[in-house]
DNA sequence: GTCCAGGACC
DNA sequence: GGTCCTGGAC
């Protein structure tokens, strides 16, 4: 299934990544830290999201919420209003919930451990391992798109379905416990070139999937609605729905409905704002 | 205009 | 296995 690497193979393997890595290294604000905040808020803004369109959003997020305390404090509502371009609004929510926790959970300072760390909101096992080796320095193991196009790309050519259950134990086998905060940067700026250059390694993967269309979805209505809400008015259905146009009018009751039970929305006299 | 990148949670 | 956002590339 997987395949025992030979030291030669192993050798060969690093030495190309390391290699490509000092001559293409890709410069990032939150490369230049190791402080866990600062960590925590980039990893939330990278998931499901390309590097470009989150360097400006993650200086202006902790220019406004510098530390976990002024995040735990804030209303949700000026959380979103921050977030705002960054899509999926939901990690917002999950985000300010974390550092509530992290408030009252962790006062001394976010655990060094990848187990602890994926029990807060937003966090699942490989955020929490990428937070480890970047804040902590930790040999941790853990896979997201660029580190799955690299392993993809080097142990299963012109392999179809590989699931990361196969990948895991490659990524475990070839980590550089020298310096994991390092090798994982390298191999996400290998993966990233993969993508740029040539057929997507990860179509071939397992958990490849096509997305379906924008336009008139749930998720753009969902988007419309808080974004007409986040500069704090309270508006009644009537004008929510004359706001997000004619096609949304089927869903637009469902859609503040799931908002409300998620968090997001109060309503009050037949009016909806934004906690 | 159409397609596509990006993990967590239910 | 379905749902969640937005902007940039083509």
């Amino acid at each position: 299934m997987t395949p025992r690497l030979t030291a030669v193979q192993l050798e060969e393997f690093r030495s190309s990544i390391w290699d490509y890595y000092q001559h293409h290294r890709r410069s990032m604000p939150w490369r230049e830290t190791a402080d866990p905040y600062h960590i925590f808020v980039s990893e939330v803004m990278l998931q499901q999201t390309q590097v470009a369109r989150v360097r400006q959003k993650y200086a202006d997020f902790l220019q406004r919420f510098p530390s976990w305390h002024e995040l735990a404090v804030a209303r949700l509502a000026d959380v979103v209003q921050q977030w705002q371009g960054l899509g999926y609004n939901r990690r917002a929510r999950f985000l300010h919930q974390a550092a509530g926790e992290v408030v009252s959970r962790f006062a001394c300072g976010l655990p060094a451990d990848q187990q602890l760390l994926a029990t807060l909101p937003g966090i699942g096992h490989n955020t929490a391992g990428a937070i480890c080796a970047f804040a902590f320095g930790m040999p941790v193991v853990f896979i997201e798109t660029n580190i799955r196009r690299v392993y993809i790309h080097f142990f299963f050519d012109g392999r179809y379905k590989v699931s990361d259950t196969q990948l895991l134990p490659l990524i475990e086998q070839t980590l550089d416990r020298s310096d994991p905060r390092q090798w994982y940067f390298a191999l996400m700026d290998y993966g990233a070139t993969l993508k740029a250059h040539g057929s997507n390694p990860n179509r071939r993967s397992a958990h490849y999937s096509r997305q379906p269309g924008f336009e008139g979805s749930r998720r753009q209505l969902r988007g419309a609605v808080l974004r007409l809400l986040v500069s704090g008015q309270r508006l009644a259905l009537a004008d929510i729905a004359a706001a997000v146009g004619e096609q949304h009018a089927g869903s637009l009751e469902s859609v503040l409905s799931d908002l409300e039970n998620e968090g997001f929305l109060a309503a009050e006299q037949a009016h909806y704002y934004l906690r």
